[in-house]
DNA sequence: TGAGCGCTTGAAACCGGTTACAAAGAAAGG
DNA sequence: CCTTTCTTTGTAACCGGTTTCAAGCGCTCA
């Protein structure tokens, strides 16, 4: 590999020079600073990223904490592929990249039950690699661990859920909005009987999606009984046995919205195994647009996250902070109603 | 941070004997050595990584490329979490991280339509951070630039393309036993007329896959008509569109293999549309195990991937490279017959 | 007693950049 | 013409580790 050394002494210039070429070009007379630029060229010269980390305390890399829970290990994130490929497209646009960070330490912290994401290590991980900040994937349950990480000053954000501290901020789409589509699109085909299976009390998301539904609900002159009330977590399973207590009240819904698409597709197959047809003795909306939700039967109505854009928005807002700039306010992403046969 | 300086300072030792204790602890007298670790450990010392892999040239980071496909920008990998996962594990439990590289001159390249995988770009990315080896990850169509990194030198690992290089080898399902799993299991079940769906021809594990088809029907004794092999792309619809010219045949077959589960969802919608009942008028069989399958209408019977297992052969390999060991075998990890509905 | 050996240890060079500081030269102002 | 200021440049320290090399020490053995 070509050293800043072996470019300055081709141009006959210092080593200062040459780095000052490539960081406060203006600073350099404009015909060094093209010879430097030639050679370094021709040479195909590229600054060692070690050596300028030492040097500056700061690296190109963004840290993903993402930990696969070991208590649900079955959970899956239901967009990570969109969401990676959006963060890395807006973080390549500006030269980072993407650090997976495993603690090494977890393995052992997990056989004693320790919690997840242990947060010390992680912080020690980005110390040690200089790391501009990290960004933090939800992975089902290591919510509480997440504040660790936002209180730790680091630019932080969170995907999904929220978190605050003095350079925290978090990214997720705008549940209150989708749920409130959800209801008014509901109550324009006829409803007024619709329940809700929710998501998880403790996770954010969930709790906008029923105080959005809860809203929109009290805005179309509808009541909602405690009981159209149902709390799920998010999988398939809860969103079934919610179905299928929802279907053996007195006096059941004819439309449901489920607060994530997963649940949506159990609440299809109770309805199926009560022998409710869908859509007609049953509305079903669901949260996400994940594939699946086209490809059930009936397919799903529900509402499209913009899941690639959660991951820009994600990066874009962690590389404000690692700039220097104000830590911005959390974002709430559109979403959009994907009508499908469920809910027609 | 504290600094090894620092540490040796309190120790009243040198530096040079607070590194041994941490690289080579051997050479250090048992006193010193515990000394330094207790301060080591009260002060929550960790070396600075970026001053090391300055020092060794070598990084404790392993490249990932995953390109995604912008000339088939809804593709999506079968089961990239699943692999992230493997590879994760098998990485951090040997101290090593992932690095999800970005190309920062890949958005020009693109533009002028050159190779997705722009490899210069990514190796120079790997001598920039020290990086150890690579893992490639096949994003649908970028295997011709594959082979320029497995030329590199560099420790990589493929996963589902095959490449050879230097110190490059590949990890992949025993696609080939795979297929004959398939083929006995359908003729076990009275089928004698039983055709396949492909993947594209140029695609290794596609290949295996029909290979394995033809092997297995030869074993049994079955004829494969030309016009029983269709070549797909492994896209659904690719799927859809083979199966209806399948069941225009004259002599339509009985069963059909098809060499992934989307192709074999396409294969249901077309029975469903040309009014064939599954599985008595037709029999389908997948090749991944998606989530998918489990839950379409009637349920796939699939081979199924060990895919967090591939992730951590995969990470075993470019381990094993990086340790400077001998280039490992290109790994075939065994599937499973996964028998639902939709051939029962 | 002294040469030879193995085991520990520290001094210092080195990895490849960045940057504080000083100096030299050019331009501007009185 | 001299002083001041600005621009450009180089020297050298520094970032925080690793590693080479030589030296010191305690032993063994002739």
């Amino acid at each position: 590999m070509t050293t800043i050394r072996e470019i300055a002494q081709l141009c006959g210039v210092s080593v200062a020079t040459v780095s000052r070429v490539f960081n406060q070009p203006l600073t350099v007379s404009k015909e060094k600073r093209e010879v430097v630029e030639r050679v370094a060229r021709e040479l195909d010269y590229r600054p060692n990223e070690s050596a300028r980390a030492l040097a500056t305390k700061r690296s190109g890399l963004i840290g993903l904490v993402w930990d696969t829970d070991h208590r649900r290990p079955g959970w899956r994130h239901p967009y990570l592929q969109e969401l990676l490929i959006g963060l890395k497209s807006a973080l390549s646009a500006h030269g980072f990249h993407l650090l997976m960070l495993a603690t090494s330490g977890s393995a052992a912290l997990r056989a004693v039950g320790a919690s997840l994401a242990d947060p010390v290590a992680y912080v020690n991980m980005t110390r040690r690699h200089s790391l501009g900040g990290l960004v933090l994937i939800d992975s089902g349950s290591d919510a509480p661990a997440f504040a660790a990480f936002a209180q730790s000053g680091l630019p932080c954000v969170a995907v999904d859920v929220d978190v605050d501290g003095p350079r925290a901020t978090y990214v997720t789409s705008d549940n209150v909005g989708g749920a409130a589509l959800a209801v008014r699109h509901l109550v324009e085909a006829g409803h007024r009987r619709i329940a809700t299976i929710t998501g998880p009390r403790a996770n954010r998301p969930a709790a906008d999606r029923l105080d959005g539904f809860r809203a929109a609900m009290a805005e179309a002159g509808l009541a909602v009984p405690p009981e159209y009330v149902v709390e799920g977590d998010f999988y398939r399973p809860s969103g079934q046995s919610a179905m299928r207590s929802l279907i053996a009240l007195p006096e059941p819904p004819t439309a449901v919205f489920c607060a994530s698409d997963e649940m949506a597709v159990g609440a299809l197959l109770a309805a199926r195994h009560a022998g409710l047809r869908v859509p007609d003795e049953l509305a079903v909306v669901g949260f996400d647009d994940i594939e699946l939700a086209a490809l059930v039967d009936p397919p799903l109505t529900t509402l499209a996250q913009d899941k690639a854009g959660i991951g820009v928005a994600a990066a874009r807002a962690v590389l404000t902070m690692v700039h220097g700039g104000e830590k911005p306010a959390p974002a709430f992403l559109p979403t959009r109603l994907v009508v499908r046969a469920s809910s027609r």
